[in-house]
DNA sequence: AAATAATTCTATAGTTTTATAGAATTTTGT
DNA sequence: ACAAAATTCTATAAAACTATAGAATTATTT
């Protein structure tokens, strides 16, 4: 097994160490996403890697193991990519375009990790799940500040709960991403506009919404 | 084991049959909505009801068909509550807010089954799944409907997607049925409140709209 | 009350699965 | 080329689970 402190001249096996340790997350992704956790078998994942079963263990300590690394590992550039949007200079709508943009090509692209972070989560007992946890909520919280800002620009409606809104937005972001997944004749960037349109505008005529202006 | 054609005379014991076969449904839909279909075995379900793990099998077949009972049983009930909020005679918005609260109640007192049809039908076999797509279809094809009626009555956008936007209220609907069911200290009303604001107001400022009128 | 039918129980066969140990092989460093 | 380290393999122990058979019990009918 590597760890991380070995003389310099080890390095070299460390790093062709983490390159198959990835394989090993992105097979294990793919198997969950598909079977689930349960549904899954450390026999499946080691086929999808081309190794024996038992060969698997040299890499994840159990089962349990693979898929808090899964879950992990799929959330990762999501929460970086959500600080890049964040950060940039442009108007609101462009900002949320991006974001579902982020959300939903990730998706496309078939991101299994995204998939079994959303599906399987909750079958780690709650002390695995703590990191996870806490990049979900880095997750919420950078679109909650993209939308305090709309509101501060005088974009979005003041009356809007954005917590309930950030919530919202990932709901209908996950949704759809499930669609995706599961129906390869949607078109990405059609259900990217629509999603958006929906959340920025809603359903109803303007002249109709009279009732709703204070 | 009971079957429908028998003498009058055993009628009640049929009677009793099914109430039990209801018990049974119930417990399976609370098991496989905590642990999930291949999480929860058969041991689970039975201790729920309080009989021994073999005696299971009286009521289903196999741990493969109680899924597919439980996740038909919790359709059930959506499908025609959909059909009295579509043909009855009331305003756009009080409609949309009836469909809200139908699908978000039923979240709120723990249907299981509502759950379980969410997240595990997919680990049925296809074969298994044609009832349970049948009931998914007539649901959204409800949705639709009341949509198209928005639309013709002049109070919904001509140029949305009404295939769309009733996916997307399903999405926002179970996305926050799940946190009801997580979140106890989460109130129903007020979330029924804000899904449907959102849905039919959007996100941004009306006056900000004017790019999107034509 | 006896006979019949329905329901539940016990015990278990037969799988499947996770995880481990130690041997075998491959890769890397000297 | 040799030694050491890393990686993979084989084999298996131990546990868990589904489904079935037949006995035992309880409920219903005659």
């Amino acid at each position: 097994m590597q760890s991380a402190d070995k003389p310099i001249t080890l390095q070299i096996a460390n790093r062709k160490y983490a390159r198959k340790k990835i394989v090993a997350i992105e097979a294990a992704a793919l198997v969950f996403a598909e079977k689930g956790f349960h549904g899954a078998t450390t026999q499946d994942i080691a086929s999808e890697m081309g190794i024996q079963q038992g060969s698997l263990y040299y890499y994840f300590k159990s089962k349990e193991q693979a898929l808090q690394e899964v879950c992990e590992y799929g959330f990762e550039n999501y929460v970086e990519r959500m600080q890049k949007i964040g950060s940039k200079e442009q108007p609101f709508e462009a900002k949320m375009l991006a974001i579902v943009t982020s959300h939903l090509s990730n998706y496309r692209s078939k991101n299994n990790a995204m998939k079994v972070h959303n599906d399987q989560r909750l079958y780690l007992p709650v002390e695995r799940r703590a990191l996870i946890k806490k990049l979900g909520s880095e997750y919420r919280e950078l679109l909650e500040g993209v939308l305090k800002e709309g509101i501060d620009e005088g974009v979005l409606r003041p009356d809007i709960d954005t917590h309930f809104i950030a919530y919202s937005i990932i709901g209908i972001c996950n949704s759809w991403g499930g669609n995706l997944v599961r129906d390869d004749a949607l078109d990405l960037f059609e259900t990217i506009e629509q999603c958006s349109d929906l959340i920025l505008y809603g359903t109803l005529i303007p002249t109709k919404r009279n009732k709703h202006e204070k």
